[in-house]
DNA sequence: CCTAACGTGGAATTCGCATTCCCAATCGGC
DNA sequence: GCCGATTGGGAATGCGAATTCCACGTTAGG
């Protein structure tokens, strides 16, 4: 039950089991060419395929690299893994998959597993917690990962900088600063506004609310109201149901509602339907992040966009990164990008 | 650099590695409470996290799973990749994650890297090519299998059978019949029809097509046209555009385009809406899959339902599962779901 | 009271490969 | 044509943990 060795091959061929090594796992001598030859054929008619895990014991690498992401299923992490697993391929590395489900604990478990697995490198994607149990658990995994960047392991966030790591953080006050902004700038701007505004405890929901109310109040509005909720699809439905159950639904409100993440304002915007409200005629709706299932999606929305795809090939990039720089920030800003959903004028028109 | 080692803990604890061993990576012999006890705190107090790789290497299984997507960000993978994480979470397993881009090429190459890798499992995922190429790299990748299988290597495949795996295979032709056949049961039933049918080479596209015309064919209609393409969401826009440019866009239609996945679908309702037609009142469109992304899409998709999240779930299961089973297929069928897409009434008021 | 069976922890070996010596053969230089 | 410098391949060792086998101490049975 055993698969080929490099022994195997190597008596084939007649020669040692190193000069085998050698041959068929880049070394810096390279044997005679009669020599390679010889191997090159013997493993080929064995059909040998080396065996990493041995190989990573005796060279203390694996190269394997770890992606934590909080549910795969997301646009917004399917996006940022594929980015990942471009890059790694480049690299010839291979990718450990982990998904949290959003649970700190799991997201322990997953770096635990990777530590164990010797990863080269490990990839967090999402936003650090920021409750009492969040930081309890943080410095959990703060203590984890200085152990695992103690053994020579890089480590790479995306989302809020976690001390000692390399991170990619988006600019998410400044990116919500200037959609508000936007939103605020033309002539027949609205003038209410409703900001979903995702879990209090998690920081990139917190600080796209904060970048958007920040510029709300240098126009001096003072927004509608501001509704926590869970940072998904469903999350964004349910808070807009809120909003429009108590926001007097009778009228349209030529309101405009900010949800801090676009699967948010995508399931606002189902909500919204379901009430009778279109948007953006009844209410605008904005989101964050640009997915690319937005590009389909009727009305267009209005968003930040974040290169996603991008960001996932940095992280390895700096994950992988040969200077031992031990931390960094690298600041990546989101892109305006206003489509129908907070088009006043849109669907005016119709019934 | 090193990390701590079973035999620092060992050390620390006045005990013999074996006996180290015996207490923290389960044996079937239990030392004696005081000793597991003195290991435990030694374990604990060092932070001794098991170098996997070694464990892999001694007991000749690796606790990793390989799963092999064409793409990562397209939504129908990355809803089975959930469900494959979820159960391999379940099961105490770490995912290796492959994107091929759909390239066979990248595919063996995957498969390789895993076998390297000595995953205890590996599952594919995705339609198999019928090409003469295809089948060519096809007779490599079956040999890479079988040489895997015979290391002790599961395969699992979700689509088309594979010959000696174990197959998840949706029932595409069954399901496209179905579908067609609801899609002409109505009363103001369209009778002319246009199969966007993606790539000719690729096993599910044909199927589906297949399955569809079949159906169109007892109920004595032909279809308008079968338009080729890629198997993506730009392939069923081109496609669509095609479509439009071709058969006498002057008039609305009313006809029904079925392509053979939701991203064409969705692909393709983006080109009639740049077009001017407009879904369903100009032309109908239905899907095949019923990815998440459908939930907030207007107007709602027709399509067939599959239970990707499940698949996944279940192509874990059947890669894991203790029994010897050499091979074995299980048929999941599809769902029709009927909505606002193909739904005649739906927008002819409006203008 | 002696011996056999059992329970427990340790010494040694193994997994597959990289790597560090080490030795022999070859080469060039004078 | 002799000697030191290379070159090329092999023997030995180590990576970290599982496991087999052994030795020892106990306890029970006769």
């Amino acid at each position: 039950m055993r698969g080929v060795t490099l022994t195997d091959v190597a008596l084939r061929a007649g020669v040692s089991q190193p000069t085998a090594s050698r041959v068929l796992n880049g070394s810096a001598r390279r044997p005679s060419p009669a020599v390679v030859e010889a191997v090159r054929r013997a493993a080929d008619e064995l059909g040998y395929i080396s065996n990493a895990q041995a190989q990573a014991l005796a060279r203390s690498q694996t190269g394997l690299v770890g992606l934590v992401v909080h549910d795969i299923a997301d646009p917004y992490f399917s996006s940022i893994a594929a980015g990942v697993q471009a890059e790694a391929y480049q690299r010839d590395r291979q990718v450990l998959l982990a998904t949290t489900l959003r649970s700190t604990e799991q997201e322990i478990r997953a770096v635990n597993a990777f530590i164990g697995h010797r990863t080269d490198a490990i990839v967090l994607v999402g936003s650090r917690l920021n409750t009492d149990d969040g930081l309890r658990d943080q410095e959990r995994l703060t203590g984890l990962l200085d152990r695992y960047r103690g053994l020579g392991g890089r480590v790479a966030v995306i989302g809020q900088p976690l001390p000692g790591t390399h991170t990619i953080a988006p600019d998410n006050r400044a990116g919500a600063a200037a959609l508000a902004k936007a939103l605020t700038a033309e002539a027949d701007a609205p003038r209410q506004f409703v900001v979903l505004a995702g879990p209090p405890k998690l920081a990139t929901a917190v600080d796209r609310t904060a970048g958007f109310l920040r510029e709300l109040r240098r126009e001096g509005i003072k927004p509608l109201a501001v509704v926590p909720g869970e940072f998904t699809r469903d999350g964004g439905y349910e808070a807009a149901q809120q909003v429009v159950a108590s926001l007097n639904p009778q009228r349209r409100w030529g309101a405009c509602i900010f949800a801090v993440n676009d699967v948010m304002a995508l399931g606002a915007i189902a909500a919204l339907r379901e009430a009778g409200l279109r948007t953006p005629r009844d209410v605008q709706v904005a989101g964050f992040d640009d997915i690319p299932t937005l590009r389909d999606h009727e009305p267009g929305l209005t968003t930040v966009a974040l290169p996603l795809q991008e960001m996932g090939r940095r992280a390895i990039e700096m994950a992988l990164a040969s200077d031992t720089g031990e931390q960094s920030v690298t600041r990546v800003s989101g892109r305006v990008i206003m489509r129908e959903s907070t088009n006043p004028t849109a669907n005016r028109a119709e019934p």
